[in-house]
RNA sequence: UACCCGGUGGUGUAAUUGGUAACACAGAAGGUUUUGGACCUUCCAUUCCAGGUUCAAGUCCUGGCCGGGUAACCA
C-alpha cells in the first residue's frame, strides 16, 4: 500500500541524459579546475512564504547538480528583512525540501548568521571610500536615481569624509536614528546605464525584531549587499538564480571585487511558468487571504503543500523538473506535462480499487438473494508483486450513473437495455429493466447474470465491449470525494479584460464535492495520505480531514479518458 | 527612448560545438486490452527575417524584426 508523505521519497533519480547550459558550465568548471574541482550550490529561499512548484525547479536544479557532481547544496535562508519573515516558514520550507527528496546534510545556513561579517565588510568599504551614509529620504533617493533613460544625480551627502561616514554608520547601528532617516550606500556611479549600479542601498534602518537575531540589529542589509557575500562566505561555486537577477550580476560582482574576497559565479535561468496556474507569491497570498482557496495547502494550489495534499508524489515532481529542462528562454509549460509525469508514477505504484462516485443501484434478478461471493481482484496490473485481494459481490450493487444510457449513441460501449457488459472481476450481466421515478429519472436497473462468466471470462469466448466497475451494496462504505480541476479556466490567468484581474478567471468548478460515493470495503483502513487508483475514474488519495467514520478522498488526477474526449468533441456517433 | 537577456514543431527541451533537426508532452490515425487506463505502431518543424562567410550554417558575422527583464530603504 502506498505510504503517506515522507516514507516514499527516497531519491535515486538518474541524472538527465544531456547537460543543460547550467550543468554544462559546472562541467566545464570541473574540467578547467576553476574551483579546484569543488561544486557548491545553494537554494536561498526567503522565509516569508511557502514553496511552490516553481521553487521545486530551482531546488531540483541546485540539489541535482550537487548530487550529480559530487558536491554540496546549501539550504540558506535569505532572512535579511525581518518585516515579513517568520519561523513558521523556515520549518515548512525545510519540510518541503525534504519531502521533495533532497538533503542539505550539515549545510543549513542563515544570512542572519553573517550580519556581523557583513557589517565589518561595510566598514571596510566605507574606509576605502566606496560607501557613504546618505541622509536623504527614500523619496529623495528615488527621485535622484534618474530614470531608465536619464542619469541620476549625486546625493549631496555623497562626498562625506570617511570619518564622518564611519561615525554615522556606527550610530546607525547603535540605534540613534529613526527608521528611514539614513541609509548606507555603495559609491558606484549615478550615471550608470544599469540603474542598480546608481549607488545602491546597502543598509536601511529598521527597528524591527528579527526572528533569529531578536533586537540585536536595527540596520538590515539589502538583498544585493547580503547575497553575494553570503555566497562568498559559504564558498559557493555556482550561484544559480532566476533571470530577473541578470541585471544584478554586475553589482554582485562589484561588491565581491571591491571587497577582494572569494568570488562565486552567478548564473541565471528562466523560472517555471505553468498553464492554468499562477506562481507569484503575492497572488497566491491573495487567494489565501481572500479565502478564494481553503489555505496554503489547498489541493488546487501549486504550492508544495497543496500538491502533497492533492496526492502528487515527489518522484513525479522531480521527473517533471527534469523533463522541463533548464534554459534562458521565458517559457510556459503545459500543465498536461506535469499531469503526465504524475500519472506515470501513480500508474506504476497505485493499488487499484473500485469506487462508485455517482451511484445507481443494480439488482441481479437471477442471483440468489442472500448469497455473497468473494471475488479475486488484481491490485495492480503494472506490478504483479502487489498481489490480489478479495472483494464481495452480491445480488445488489452500485454502478456509475454515467455507465448506463437508455438511448445511447453508437460509440457508447457501456450498459444499455438489452446489452451485455462485464462487471470487472465478476460476471457478464445484461440489462433487462429500467426503473424510473415520477420525474422519469432512472433510479434502479434490473439485470440478469451469466453464472458461467464468474471472474469476468466467458467460457464460450463471447466478447463484450464494456467493462464496468461496481461496489456491492451491503458492504459499500459511503464516502466524500472531492473532485479537483484546474484553478483557472484560461491557460494564462493574467489574460483578462480591462479593469479585471486574474481572479476573474477563477474556475467556479475547480472543486466539486461529492457525498454518498460508494467504496469497496477494502478501503476501510485507508490511511490519510495513501494513494489509490479508482478503476476507470482516476487517482485518489485520502485527505488529512478524513476520519474512520467519514472517509474523504481527493481526486489527484483523472485517468486519460478517450470517451470523455469523444463526448467533448461530439464524436460519439 | 537607456541597459541587459532571449527567439528551434501546438508546448517545452536537444543537436557530437560548422556536417544535414532528436526526445518528451499535446494532437491525429490504427493495433491491443477484463480499466474507453496502461502498452505498441504511424503521422505532425527545414530552426524569427534579410544578407554574408563556407564544400557545408539551427550553430559563425552584419543588419533588421519580435519577446522578456530592469528605475523597493523587497527578495
Amino acid at each position: 500500500m502506498t505510504k503517506p508523505d515522507t516514507a516514499d521519497n527516497e531519491n535515486t533519480d538518474a541524472p538527465p541524459e544531456r547537460l543543460d547550459f547550467v550543468r554544462q558550465i559546472v562541467a566545464d568548471d570541473c574540467t578547467s579546475g576553476k574551483w579546484d574541482g569543488r561544486v557548491v550550490t545553494r537554494f536561498p529561499p526567503e522565509p516569508n512564504g511557502y514553496l511552490h512548484i516553481g521553487h521545486a525547479k530551482s531546488i531540483c536544479l541546485n540539489f541535482g547538480i550537487a548530487a550529480e557532481f559530487g558536491g554540496a547544496c546549501h539550504l540558506r535562508f535569505d532572512d535579511t528583512n525581518p518585516v515579513a519573515e517568520e519561523e513558521e516558514y523556515v520549518h515548512s520550507i525545510q519540510q518541503d525540501v525534504r519531502w521533495l527528496g533532497w538533503d542539505w546534510g550539515e549545510h543549513l545556513y542563515f544570512a542572519s548568521d553573517y550580519f556581523g561579517q557583513l557589517y565589518e565588510w561595510a566598514v571596510q568599504l566605507v574606509e576605502a571610500g566606496k560607501a557613504y551614509v546618505d541622509d536623504q529620504s527614500a523619496e529623495q533617493v528615488s527621485a535622484n536615481r534618474g530614470t531608465l533613460t536619464s542619469p541620476g544625480t549625486d546625493s549631496p551627502y555623497r562626498d562625506r569624509s570617511v570619518e564622518e561616514n564611519l561615525d554615522l554608520l556606527t550610530r546607525m547601528k547603535a540605534g540613534e536614528f529613526p527608521d528611514g532617516s539614513r541609509v548606507l550606500r555603495a559609491k558606484i556611479d549615478m550615471a550608470s546605464p544599469n540603474v542598480l549600479l546608481r549607488d545602491p542601498v546597502m543598509y536601511r534602518i529598521m527597528h524591527t525584531p528579527h526572528h533569529r537575531t531578536g533586537d540585536a540589529w536595527c540596520i538590515y542589509a539589502t538583498y544585493d549587499w547580503a547575497h553575494g557575500q553570503s555566497d562568498s562566505i559559504e564558498r559557493v561555486t555556482n550561484s544559480i538564480c532566476t533571470l530577473e537577477f541578470e541585471n544584478h550580476r554586475p553589482l554582485y560582482d562589484w561588491y565581491l571585487d571591491a571587497l577582494g574576497v572569494y568570488h562565486p559565479q552567478q548564473t541565471e535561468f528562466a523560472r517555471l511558468n505553468l498553464t492554468y496556474t499562477i506562481m507569484s507569491k503575492r497572488k497566491l497570498l491573495r487567494l489565501v487571504e481572500e479565502r478564494l482557496v481553503s489555505g496554503w495547502d489547498d489541493p488546487r494550489l501549486p504550492t508544495i503543500q497543496g500538491l502533497r495534499r492533492r496526492g502528487y508524489t515527489p518522484v513525479a515532481i522531480r521527473e517533471f523538473c527534469k523533463t522541463v529542462g533548464v534554459a534562458k528562454f521565458n517559457s510556459t509549460i503545459d500543465v498536461a506535462l506535469l499531469e503526465h509525469c504524475l500519472r506515470q508514477d501513480l500508474n506504476k505504484h497505485s493499488p487499484r480499487r473500485m469506487a462508485v462516485l455517482d451511484p445507481i443501484k443494480v439488482v441481479i434478478d437471477n442471483y440468489p438473494e442472500a448469497q455473497v461471493e468473494q471475488l479475486d481482484a488484481i491490485n495492480n496490473p503494472e506490478d504483479p508483486s502487489a498481489g490480489t485481494r478479495q472483494t464481495p459481490f452480491s445480488r445488489e450493487f452500485y454502478i456509475e450513473r454515467e455507465d448506463f444510457m437508455e438511448d445511447p449513441p453508437r460509440k457508447f460501449f457501456r450498459l444499455t437495455p438489452g446489452r451485455e457488459v462485464r462487471l470487472r472481476y465478476a460476471y457478464f450481466i445484461t440489462c433487462t429493466d429500467v426503473v424510473k421515478d415520477a420525474d422519469g429519472n432512472v433510479v434502479e436497473l434490473h439485470c440478469t447474470y451469466d453464472p458461467a462468466t464468474r471472474g469476468g471470462d466467458s467460457p464460450d469466448g463471447r466478447k463484450v465491449k464494456g467493462t464496468l466497475h461496481w461496489v456491492s451494496a451491503a458492504e459499500a462504505i459511503p464516502a466524500e470525494v472531492r473532485l479537483y480541476d484546474h484553478l483557472f479556466t484560461t491557460e494564462d490567468p493574467e489574460d483578462v479584460a480591462e479593469g479585471e484581474d486574474f481572479t476573474a478567471n477563477l474556475n467556479p468548478d475547480s472543486l466539486v464535492t461529492l457525498t454518498g460515493c460508494m467504496l469497496e470495503p477494502s478501503l476501510a483502513a485507508a490511511e490519510p495520505g495513501s494513494r489509490y487508483q479508482f478503476e476507470r475514474k482516476g487517482y485518489f488519495c485520502v485527505d488529512p480531514d478524513s476520519a474512520a467514520d467519514k472517509p474523504i478522498f481527493n481526486r489527484t488526477v483523472t485517468l486519460k479518458d478517450t470517451w470523455a474526449k469523444l463526448k467533448k468533441k461530439g464524436k460519439t456517433h
